[in-house]
DNA sequence: ACCCAGGGTCATA
DNA sequence: TATGACCATGGG
């Protein structure tokens, strides 16, 4: 088996499917991925907790919110004053589009361009968005992977973010063509294993790097040391 | 007390 | 194109 698909059946088989994006709908999923930039994804719950409260967690109420009342729910969440003008900003993008159902009209390419114009949502946001929100086969990019990859030694890890973007999408999905045992169409199969792959980099990060004292193996905390080149042994 | 967290923008060279 | 400052709370 191929380099990309080996760690991901090494993370699948040790921490099981992960059915991302925590959120009970594509908009609270759209509302977390603001939200979660550089955060911990506790704080981040505990302002989506604020805002169900307040029955806030609507495109329309957060579109109009007056940001220093928006800032006070979002404040565990760090950088609330830039946050709350991200979120409503986001919002306001959102009605003016039409909705869910008139985005989703769009395609991957033309959605993710207007993501972008949107202020405060950048590629890894608007790719969460793409993924999570509106299904679409993109691969995530973030700081953990970058780290787990390049000290895995398959990419430097300082590529930018599109040259990595396309590295990953290209890789895995040359990889599951090799794979007979799938019957779903190659897009299906992409989204799906996408979806899964991102989670399980986060959550091995936050299973191996948080605990103390730090595993030895740990190939993802900034602050550990070690490298590990033959993680994927079966 | 220090480091890190599921980033992004803006000013500067 | 590529750094650096800035945003700011909460948990280890």
């Amino acid at each position: 088996m191929s380099a990309y698909l080996r760690v991901f059946r090494t993370l699948l088989d040790r921490y099981g499917p992960q059915r991302w994006w925590p959120g009970e709908t594509p908009f609270e999923v759209m509302v977390g991925a603001v939200l979660t930039q550089n955060t911990a994804w506790t704080n981040v719950e505990k302002c989506i907790a604020n805002l169900k409260a307040a029955h806030w967690l609507e495109p329309d109420r957060l579109a109009t919110a007056p940001l220093p009342r928006l800032a006070a729910y979002l404040r565990p969440v760090g950088y609330f004053n830039v946050k709350a003008e991200r979120l409503r900003s986001y919002c306001q993008w959102y009605i003016e589009r039409g909705g869910y159902s008139a985005l989703a009209r769009l395609d991957t390419a033309a959605l993710r361009s207007e993501l972008l114009d949107v202020k405060g949502v950048g590629a890894e946001t608007a790719d969460d968005i793409l993924l999570y929100a509106f299904g679409r086969p993109v691969f995530v990019i973030d700081a953990y992977t970058r780290r787990l990859f390049g000290r895995l030694g398959l990419v430097r890890g300082d590529e930018s973010y599109e040259t990595l973007r396309a590295h990953f999408e290209t890789s895995v999905v040359r990889e599951l063509a090799r794979e007979s045992a799938f019957a779903e169409d190659p897009e299906t199969r992409a989204v799906a294993v996408f979806n899964e792959y991102h989670a399980l980099v986060v959550i091995h990060a936050k299973d191996i790097c948080r605990k103390k004292p730090r595993c030895p193996q740990c190939v993802l905390s900034a602050s550990c040391p070690a490298q590990l080149r033959t993680p994927t042994r079966t």
